[in-house]
DNA sequence: TTTTAATGTGTGAGAAGTACACAAAAAGGG
DNA sequence: CCCTTTTTGTGTACTTCTCACACATTAAAA
C-alpha cells in the first residue's frame, strides 16, 4: 500500500476584546510566485517544523507575524479535505487563541499586512483556503464555551469589574443580560476576590476583582460547573 | 525555511452498546519487523490515502479491519507530539464513532485480533502510541455530548423503548436516573413517535418509539436544545 | 447645588427540577 | 386457575433556580 506524506500547518484564530467588540487579526497574503490565494485574507499560521508541537508552532507563528502573547490556546478542528490547497494535499490543525488586546499594537497593525476585524464585520469574500469556515467554527466554539468555562477572563485584564465582565459576555453572546442577575450569579460562585477600587469616569466608582484560579481548580475537582 | 512532511493517520474510537454495557473494539498489534508496539492494544485506524478525506479513511479502515457500518462519526482531536511515534514524526487525527452493535459479529471478533472491551474495564497497560489518552478523551466527549445532543440514539436500534433509552443513558453517565422524571423529560420534547407494541419478557409490555429526526432538525433551527 | 450617569443590592412570581407512590399488564409458580 | 412477581406507565407536592423588576449610593458634569 502506498503511504502518502502531507504538509501539516497550524492556523490560529485569535480573539481579542476591547470596548464591547471582539476582534480577530487576519493576514493579507502578498502575491508571490507559486503561492495560491494572492491578496486573500488568511489566518495567521503556517507549516509546523519537524521537532515542534502544534502549540509551539502556533505560538511561534503568532510571535513572528504579529508579536502576540497568548493567554489561552485550545485546539479547534483539523481540516484536510483533499482539495483545500490547490498545490498539494495539506492538513491544517486549527487553534483558538485568546489574548489581552494591546491597543497601540493593534493600531500599528492597521497600516501593515495584518488587519483586525470585528467578528461581526468580517470580509464577505476573498478568503484563502477554508479559513472562513475555520473562523466561523471558532466563533461558534467561543460562544458555546464561554458559557460553561471561565475562558472569557483571558480577554480581560487580570483586574476587572463586574460591569466589564458583563459587557464582555454580552458581546460574545450577542444578547443583553440583566445587571442584577448577572452580578448575583457571578458572586454566587465566590471565585472573585476584590482588589483596589478604581474611580475612573462618571457614576459610582466600580469595585475591581481578580479571578481566584486556584479556588476554581479545586471546585472543578469536586464537580463544580461554572455556568453563565 | 525547511518544510517537513508527515505521515497522517486516522484513529477511530468506536462505541457500541448492549445489555447495559458500552464496548469499544481494540486491535492487538502483531509483531512485525519495523513496526513499533508489538502485541500492544491500538485503536482501529491507519494512514490516510492521497485522495480520501479523513471520514472516508475512518470508514474504509473500519470496513477493512472490522467489517463495521458506522451510524455516527465526529472528529475528536488531533494528536501530533513529536515523540508519539518512535519511528518518525506522525500525526493522528482521531474520530469518535457510534454503531449499532451486532452481537454475533462481536462474538466472532473475540477469537481474532480484535477484542471488544467494556469501557469500564479497559486494559491498564500495553497500549500503543497515545491511544489510551485518545480513548479517555473519547469517553469524556461521549459523556458530555450525550447530555445535550441525541447522539446516543445511534447506539440503539431504530425502534427502542423508553426503558432501553434510560438504561443507555445510565450506562453512559454512570448514574441512576429516576424513571418517571426521565420519561417526563423525554416526552416533553415530543420527538418520539410510537410504533408497534412489543411484549417480550415479563412485566407489562413496552411501548416502542422512533426518533423524529426531521422534527428535531426543525426545532434545532428555532434554538431548541435537547438536554437530558 | 442640582442633575446625570453609573454601580450596588433584594424580593416575588413563575418555571424547572426532584422526590416519591400507585395502577396496569403480562409472565411465573403453586 | 388464581395469586404473586416483575416491569411499564403515569401524576402530584416540594424545592430550587430563573427571570423580571426598583430603589439607594456615589461621583462627575452642568
Amino acid at each position: 500500500m502506498k503511504i502518502s506524506e502531507f504538509i501539516v500547518s497550524v492556523d490560529t484564530v485569535v480573539f481579542g476584546y476591547t470596548d464591547g467588540v471582539i476582534y480577530t487579526p487576519l493576514y493579507r497574503r502578498t502575491p508571490k510566485k507559486g503561492e495560491p490565494f494572492p491578496d486573500s485574507w488568511s489566518l495567521p499560521g503556517g507549516p509546523i517544523q519537524a521537532e515542534e508541537t502544534f502549540e509551539e508552532a502556533c505560538k511561534r507563528k503568532l510571535v513572528e507575524d504579529l508579536d502576540l502573547r497568548i493567554e489561552y490556546l485550545e485546539q479547534l478542528y483539523t481540516f484536510g479535505s483533499p482539495d483545500r490547497d490547490p498545490r498539494r494535499r495539506s492538513i491544517s490543525v486549527s487553534y483558538l487563541a485568546l489574548i489581552r488586546l494591546n491597543l497601540t499594537q493593534m493600531k500599528r497593525d492597521g497600516t501593515e499586512k495584518i488587519h483586525w476585524f470585528p467578528i461581526g464585520d468580517l470580509p464577505n469574500s476573498g478568503w484563502a483556503f477554508d479559513h472562513e469556515s475555520v473562523l466561523e467554527m471558532a466563533i461558534k466554539r467561543l460562544k458555546a464555551k464561554v458559557s460553561y468555562e471561565p475562558i472569557g477572563l483571558n480577554l480581560l485584564d487580570e483586574e476587572f469589574s463586574i460591569p466589564q465582565l458583563q459587557s464582555l459576555y454580552e458581546s460574545i453572546l450577542e444578547r443583553k443580560l440583566d445587571r442584577r442577575n448577572f452580578a448575583k450569579k457571578i458572586h454566587s460562585f465566590k471565585l472573585l476576590v476584590p482588589t483596589v477600587k478604581l474611580a475612573v469616569g462618571r457614576g459610582r466608582p466600580t469595585q475591581f476583582f481578580k479571578f481566584d484560579m486556584n479556588q476554581y481548580r479545586l471546585l472543578i475537582k469536586d464537580g463544580f460547573i461554572f455556568e453563565i
